[in-house]
DNA sequence: GGCGACCATGAGTCCATTTCATGAACATAG
DNA sequence: CTATGTTCATGAAATGGACTCATGGTCGCC
């Protein structure tokens, strides 16, 4: 069966045309390569070389499969850069799923230096909550997540501080408490609120309501909306108002009015999570690239 | 340093994902599996396969590998198929020249019939005297030669019959005696003849003024031309009468009037030509092409 | 005709790969 | 919790291929 010594010896013969040089360059001696020629024949089936006395020529049959091993060996070369390349973690893809508020906090700084270091990984961002990104981990869907604690069963899964934040209320621009100095939450006790569902964002949702209860009401949940995003537009025309991650600031500015709110409790801390699988390459350089 | 050997083992072990079923399918042992896997991930510098106790998995290294590697392989069986084709002549190139009146007689169906049994040999044909053939012949800058011997000098050339033919009196078809039935040479004698250059065709214009001295006249040449088509080219336009190759007849045959010469010395003979080389694989399959 | 330049050949050594036998780790079943 | 079976890893001995060294054979050239 064929193989790259073979190749090699032989393009070495082909470029020099004498069998000597050749092997100098080769660093052997020149009997063996005269065998590997000959049984390099044999198992084509074709003279490769003319050897006249002084001089050896390439058949046609030589010069054709001189072209093509030149592209096996660097095919090769190719298979092994590539695999490093892999193992470096400098090729392949990245999947990354993060809470709506992540990507207006460190998190966009963080992709944007791990791509300009990783030019050639593919990343796959996807917003989605909290309790969805730990299934996509377990069920080997997602590489990493930027999600908020608590976790309902965080058993296998790695856990480590990313991000801080705060919470804010967000008002409709035209709303009478947008003007307001030292707003504080007990204000908004008999205004209607925007809130995720209970069961995605658990995280956010518990926070919100123990904060309003802190403060001495209940929140009258009008409306509830399914991202970020989705809430944002519904404070925006007006259905009420809402208690966002501080880092939203800036987000439909025109539309919103942000107020951070300076009380014990609304700090919380976004991780970095991974499975309890292998990480793989790409993954870990984007672990070392968020722990600069 | 890397080996084909390695990568097809390697290819097993990552399609099956299972040692002892590679080792099967590679007809050899589960041991040295082992051994050259763990040798590939040395000279790779990273490892290729996870194996857990029960299952054996692939590292993005070792998908990236798998990929590369089958690319790899397959080049190599390219190669060898690529020298094995240009060995049997299947491919490559054949430079064939010809002189003029040639590809109006046999040679026209023997190249048809090489096109169909090689389609992906590259014909490069071209029309050329007998004696630039010869010196591309020397030259090796081309293979074959279709031309009309004797030769200057046919030291180290082969030469075979190829076909036959005869000389035909070419006339206007306004001339007075393209009607004439039974024209022979000596009607010719005070008509203006076109010849090629004496330099040129030997051959040819040996053979026309010969004959004509055989009829008892010497030709009244009143224009050279320097191929077959230049030749014919200055009848249709009825510069003269000329003396051309039988196998012409029906060429510009609205301008033309052809008129065979069944007199002894009308005849010659094209030859297949080649140097002294070792004929190319493609070269020798037009040589059986032509035996047929 | 002798010399020199090459490729081909042969004997012996060395190293890599293989087979065979066995060990070690872990999962599953009873 | 132990017994068993499956699977990959390891070790010793045999095999075979590739290499080195020395030499032969052929042809052009002085």
């Amino acid at each position: 069966m064929i193989d790259l010594r073979q190749l090699r010896q032989f393009i070495a013969v082909a470029e020099e045309l004498h069998f000597h040089r050749a092997a100098e360059r080769l660093n052997m001696s020149q009997p063996p390569l005269t065998a590997t020629i000959r049984r390099l024949e044999d198992e084509i089936g074709a003279q490769l070389l003319e050897r006249g006395n002084r001089v050896v020529r390439l058949t046609p049959a030589g010069r054709a499969l001189l072209e093509h091993a030149r592209l096996t060996l660097r095919q090769a070369d190719l298979a092994i850069t590539a695999a490093r390349d892999a193992a470096a973690g400098r090729v392949g893809t990245l999947r990354l799923t993060y809470v709506g508020s992540a990507m207006y906090g460190r998190l966009a700084e963080t992709v944007r230096t791990f791509r300009r270091s990783f030019p050639q990984v593919q990343i796959e961002l996807k917003e989605a909550t909290t309790a969805d990104q730990v299934t996509a981990l377990r069920e080997g869907t997602s590489d990493l997540a930027i999600l908020l604690p608590p976790l309902p069963d965080a058993s296998g899964l790695h856990l480590r501080e990313f991000d801080e934040d705060r919470l804010a209320i967000a008002l409709p621009a035209a709303h009478a408490l947008a003007r307001k100095e030292g707003l504080s939450l007990s204000d908004l006790a008999d205004e209607p609120f925007v809130l995720w569902p209970a069961a995605e964002g658990r995280g956010f949702h518990h926070q919100v309501v123990e904060l309003c209860t802190s403060a001495g009401f209940a929140p009258q949940v009008v409306q509830e909306a399914h991202q970020m995003h989705g809430v944002l537009a519904l404070v925006a025309v007006e259905t009420g108002v809402a208690v966002v991650p501080a880092s939203m600031v800036g987000f439909r500015s025109a539309e919103i009015v942000y107020k951070p709110l300076d009380i014990p409790g609304s700090r919380f801390t976004l991780c970095l999570c991974h499975g309890p699988e292998q990480l793989k390459p790409t993954a870990q350089n984007f672990l070392d690239v968020a722990s600069r």
